[in-house]
DNA sequence: ACGTTACCTTGATTTAAATCAAAAAAACCG
DNA sequence: CGGTTTTTTTGATTTAAATCAAGGTAACGT
C-alpha cells in the first residue's frame, strides 16, 4: 500500500506563518465562540505542521500515540489491519477533521493512517492539549464533541454496511462525498476521487469487481458521469433516493411495537 | 421490539446506599488513582438510580440529551432506525459500561437503548460532569479514554462485520461476549444470552435462519452447546480460531508492500 | 391447563455478490 | 517514447447466505 517508507518526511511550515487564527479551517476545527487569549493558547499547542506525500504514514497501529492530527489539506486514508494481515479501511479524512481519537485510551494508534495525496497536517499534543481543557471549557466541550460525532458517524456507517446492497453502498458513499464536499466548499457535483475502486471496495465491504460494476450500471443509468477517479453527479435526487432501501422487507425485521 | 410503553419507570434506590465508594463496578467504571475527597465529588454527580424492566427504553433517538448512563446490573440494547423504519443494532452493554456518549455532539440522543432484562443504572448529568472535569484531571482522563475505547471496539466490529462470513462472525460473537463476561467476573464458558436470536442476526448482518443453523452446526461440531438461550462453551480454543479466516484470499487483498 | 403467540430450527430454492478469467485503459519509468 | 506494471472494466460461473416454507418448542395470558 505504501508507495515509499514512511520516513517522517516533516516540513516546517512555520515561515507560512500558518496559525490557528488564520486557518481557514477553524470554523470546523476550533472550538466555536473561543476568544482571542484562548485561541492564542490553543495556537501554542500546534506543535508543527507537516506535509505527507501519497502512500507515506502518518502513524501505524502499534505507534506511541502523543499527538492528535487535524487535518489541512488532502485525503488521508484510516485503516487496521488484523492477524491475518487482513486489511479494513475505516475511513476517508478530509480537511478539518481529527485523527488519532482512538488511540487516547492506550497510548498506542490501533490504526494506520497513510495519506493518499500529497497532504498537510497539525498535531496537538495530547498532553499538552489536555491540560488546556483544564482552563478552557469551549475546547473541552468541543472535544468532546468531536469524539461524540465520531461515535455517530461509525454508527450510521455500520447501519449502511450491514443493511444495505452493492447498489445502496455505493450511491451512500458517493452522496456522503458530496455532503463532505460541499461543508468543506468545494462543488457537491464534481470531484475527484483520491482513494482507488480498490479502497472504495474494502471500505464498503465489496469486491473491486462490484464497485465497478455499479459504478459503470450508474452512469449507465444517468446518474452519475464517472470516468476514471472524477465524479460528476448528473441526477442527485434519484442517486440520493437509491441509498435507502425503500423494499418492504425493511419493515419484516422489527415486527413493531 | 417494547413489550411495555417507556413510562420513566424510576425507582429510587436511593435508601440502598447505592454510591460510587462501594460500587462493585468502581474499577470499570470509575477512574484509576481517584483520590477520596474527588470520588466524593463524583458520587454526589450521580443523580439517581433507576430500574428498567425489559423491553423498556432509557432513551429513544431524537429525546434531548440530559445525562450519561452508566449500566450497573442488566443486558442493554443500542440500536438505530433509518428512515424506513429499519432497525440496526450497534451493540449490546454490560455493567460497568457506559451509555449516551454519541449524544454529546447534538445535544440530542442519536440511538435508542432498551433494557433486555431488568436492569439498573446510574445517571450523571452532564453538565456536571464537565464541571468536574475541570477540576477532576483523572475524570477528564478518564472521560476521553471510555470515548476512545468506545471508537476503537466499533473499529473491531466493523472489521468483522465486513470482512468476516457467518461462521466467523457468530464464532468472535460468542468469543467477545466470553471475554466480557469474564472481565465482570462471571463464568467466561458458561452464560445466558440476553437477546433473541433475531437481535443477533440484526446486529452481525445475518438472518435468524443463518444465525440458527450455524449455532446448530457449532453444536455438531462439538464446539459448544447451546440449548436456547444457553451457551456453553465446549472447545474455546477451537472456537477462537474460528474468529479469524486463516484463508490465503487475505492476502490477495493488499499486494503489500 | 389450554389455546394463542412468539421464537427457534431445519430443509428446499433462489439470488446477489464473489470468484474466476481476460481484455482494455492508464500510469509509470528508464 | 515504448515497454512494463497497475488499475479498471466487462463477462461467465460459482457460492454463501437470503428467501421461502413449514414444523417444533418454549413462553404467555386468561
Amino acid at each position: 500500500m505504501s508507495k515509499s517508507p514512511d520516513s517522517a518526511n516533516i516540513i516546517d511550515l512555520s515561515r507560512f506563518r500558518v496559525t490557528c487564527s488564520n486557518c481557514n479551517l477553524s470554523e470546523l476545527c476550533l472550538p466555536r465562540g473561543i476568544n482571542k487569549k484562548n485561541l492564542g493558547k490553543l495556537a501554542s499547542a500546534v506543535r508543527q505542521t507537516s506535509v505527507y506525500e501519497p502512500g507515506e504514514f502518518l502513524f501505524r497501529a502499534g505507534d506511541e500515540f502523543k499527538s492528535l492530527t487535524a487535518i489541512r489539506t488532502g485525503t488521508t486514508k484510516l485503516f487496521i489491519v488484523d492477524e491475518n494481515g487482513e486489511e479494513q479501511i475505516l475511513g476517508f479524512y478530509f480537511p478539518g477533521e481529527i485523527l488519532g481519537l482512538d488511540a487516547i485510551e492506550t497510548d498506542r494508534h490501533t490504526c494506520n493512517a497513510v495519506a493518499l495525496e500529497t497532504s498537510s497536517y497539525c498535531s496537538f499534543p495530547y498532553g499538552h492539549l489536555d491540560e488546556l481543557c483544564k482552563s478552557i471549557p469551549e475546547l473541552r466541550i468541543q472535544m468532546f464533541k468531536f469524539m461524540s460525532r465520531e461515535l455517530s458517524l461509525e454508527n450510521k456507517l455500520l447501519l449502511t454496511l450491514n443493511k444495505r446492497n452493492a447498489e445502496e453502498k455505493l450511491a451512500t458513499f458517493l452522496i456522503t462525498l458530496s455532503e463532505r464536499f460541499k461543508r468543506l466548499g468545494y462543488s457537491a457535483t464534481d470531484y475527484k476521487l483520491a482513494m482507488s475502486r480498490q479502497d472504495i471496495g474494502n471500505y464498503l465491504g465489496l469486491t473491486i469487481e462490484t464497485v465497478s460494476r455499479v459504478l459503470s450500471r450508474f452512469n449507465k443509468d444517468g446518474l452519475i458521469i464517472s470516468e476514471r477517479k472524477l465524479i460528476r453527479i448528473i441526477d442527485y435526487d434519484r442517486l440520493k433516493s437509491l441509498c435507502n432501501s425503500q423494499c418492504e422487507t425493511a419493515k419484516k425485521n422489527h415486527p413493531s411495537n
